[in-house]
DNA sequence: AATGAATGAGTTTTCATTCAT
DNA sequence: TATGAATGAAAACTCATTCAT
């Protein structure tokens, strides 16, 4: 138990250092010694664990998504309205920033806008495809207007959260506890409401 | 004029080969010796244009933003409804995917980059501020409700465009004559209809 | 005398393992680690019979060495006539390749490495001194020619049967039985017959 | 053509270092390094020239026995009698040592990789070829036994006088002039008298 | 302007060997 | 004995950049 906890802490340790050299430098600009000196075991050691250093960054990069997946997941599941669905999903995200900027930090800049994107498509598919059956549910619901395509909806929603993360890793937009509880108001108030159903009220 | 003239075309030729190396490899894994042979000169002549690689992609990311951040102030000063000037702003951004695919890929691909340039290349800045300015401006008048941060809002509905136009680059959205109009409709049917002041007619 | 005979096992685990391996990818690309798992242990217990990677592949030299030379010298002294020692040591040195075609691989694509170590050139040149004997009793005797330097000529008649060796091991000599055993007769009958001395039929 | 034959000349100078670092030191010990400071070079250049370490040995050993190849052909060519021409391949092959000895040590030292490139240096097995056919017109011309395999012939003749080279490089046998002339003659006495048809005489 | 030979800093990765358990 | 986590030396190779021509 004792040999498996270590292994489990080596592993972390340089998973947790990854993260923060990846935050401060870059993927790019981060060599292989950083990750190891950060987590103080020597660099081979790396390499028991991970194939390269690619695998480190793809790792950390499943690892939080399939967590934040799972989590929109049981939103979607929670029998809320669609609305209130959507709230939550954009807490979940923005709430990321404050609990492991970063973490957030690694996300925006190497995985969702990195360049080497491509087979990541798939996770990210995932949260887009989440996104759009809440939009589905609600149109269907009457709750949203069903005269924009779900897709497209799922893209603006999540685009919106990304960019705004984007803010506060850029340092841009004020991201103290305020400006989170503010950006998710505001995306919930903007995006939500552009598609929320307000002819019914008229047409009436 | 002929020299002028020859030297624009060779400059004029490596940025574009740029554009779709970088397009097809990304940033960081093209070589200069890939863009000289693409635009078909010796990789050495590169270094007379441009001091190194990176110059490369920070004068294309300022050229191209340049471009369209004049086009944006130009529908800023249009004296158009708030409204239709989002619309607007959004149909240049939008449409540029059909204009240069290439050039949108290399965009959204490697934005991070033009993130760490940070605001080297101020124009991107720039947009961002003018779509703040729109924003306000509508609010001001009346149009748009004023109880969201314009600062925020005009995120929001960047992210919404740049996530679009990463659906294009990674194939999961479609792209086609109709594909592009909808997405155009769509954004100012949610992002500006969600910031449309409804309380008025209410209100009233 | 069970532990011994464990320790005995694993050793010789070890060794057949290695040579296995050494003549499925080369000696260099050989890792220890390769060695040790064809021989079902950890590769930390390699250490333990073993100083080195190098001691391994020398050992397996020494070993095979040490039993060719003994039943070499076996021939030497069976007191049969020097042509038919001759036949022998060719039989001995040829039969090898039926009986482990694996360590025959080995020796005759590492061969060079001893030259690289110095020391392995001691095997090598016991052998050469027991060809040169025969030759030179064959000379005393008059059944050879005794204008030749035995010394080549011991050289002459190992450098035909290592090279027979490699052309099986290549592959670009047949090596079946038959093969084998032309191999054999050839080797005497061109080199023997070179060496036999055939004045004395047309001096008499 | 100065441009060229710089360019021919830096060529040369890293193949001719190689030749001497590998001589040195045997191939795997040796390092890119060592071959560009041997040529007074920096390393990075040596892939200007080749693709790798491996193809610098690779070419070592084409231009060589293309060279040795060329010899061999005309020896073939010349209308002389059979047990002449393999004198004369004796020759040429022997007498490389004085030529070169470095170049002959690499050939002899690691020819095993240069039997694992197998193929790939197709002038090996040319040469091979070319003994062969000696051989077999020896045998059709009544001047060679037929009662042996040409092929197995032409593998012996080869394998004595490679033995011979690797005693010289080993230091075991005399390489002074008189040596190699000693060598010479001797493995034609020898090989070429075991494959002469004696049987001619005594048959009449 | 243009070329491409030349440079050499820089980095990932491999793997033999050690050693705590 | 036996394991395999941990170490770190070692080296090939890349490629942006320079510069003589």
């Amino acid at each position: 138990m004792t040999e498996r906890s270590i292994t489990a802490d080596r592993r972390r340790a340089l998973l947790d250092a990854a993260v923060r050299v990846f935050a401060r430098r870059g993927y790019h600009a981060s060599r292989v010694g950083d990750i190891a000196e950060e987590a103080g075991v020597a660099h081979g050691l790396l390499y028991h664990y991970f194939a390269s250093k690619e695998e480190v960054l793809e790792t950390v990069f499943r690892e939080t998504w399939t967590e934040l997946l799972a989590a929109v997941r049981e939103v979607e599941e929670s029998g809320a309205a669609a609305q209130e669905q959507l709230r939550q999903v954009a807490a979940i995200l923005l709430r990321s920033w404050r609990r492991d900027p970063d973490l957030v930090r690694v996300l925006v800049r190497e995985v969702t806008r990195g360049a080497e994107l491509g087979r990541r498509v798939q996770e990210i598919t995932d949260a887009f495809a989440a996104i759009e059956r809440i939009v589905r549910r609600g149109q269907s619901e009457g709750a949203f207007r069903d005269d924009v395509d779900a897709a497209l909806a799922s893209v603006i929603f999540y685009g919106a959260i990304e960019e705004i993360l984007t803010g506060w890793v850029l340092g841009i937009l004020p991201d103290g506890d305020g400006g989170v509880a503010r950006a998710e108001q505001t995306v919930v108030a903007v995006v939500g409401a552009g598609l929320t159903d307000t002819r019914v009220p008229t047409g009436a």
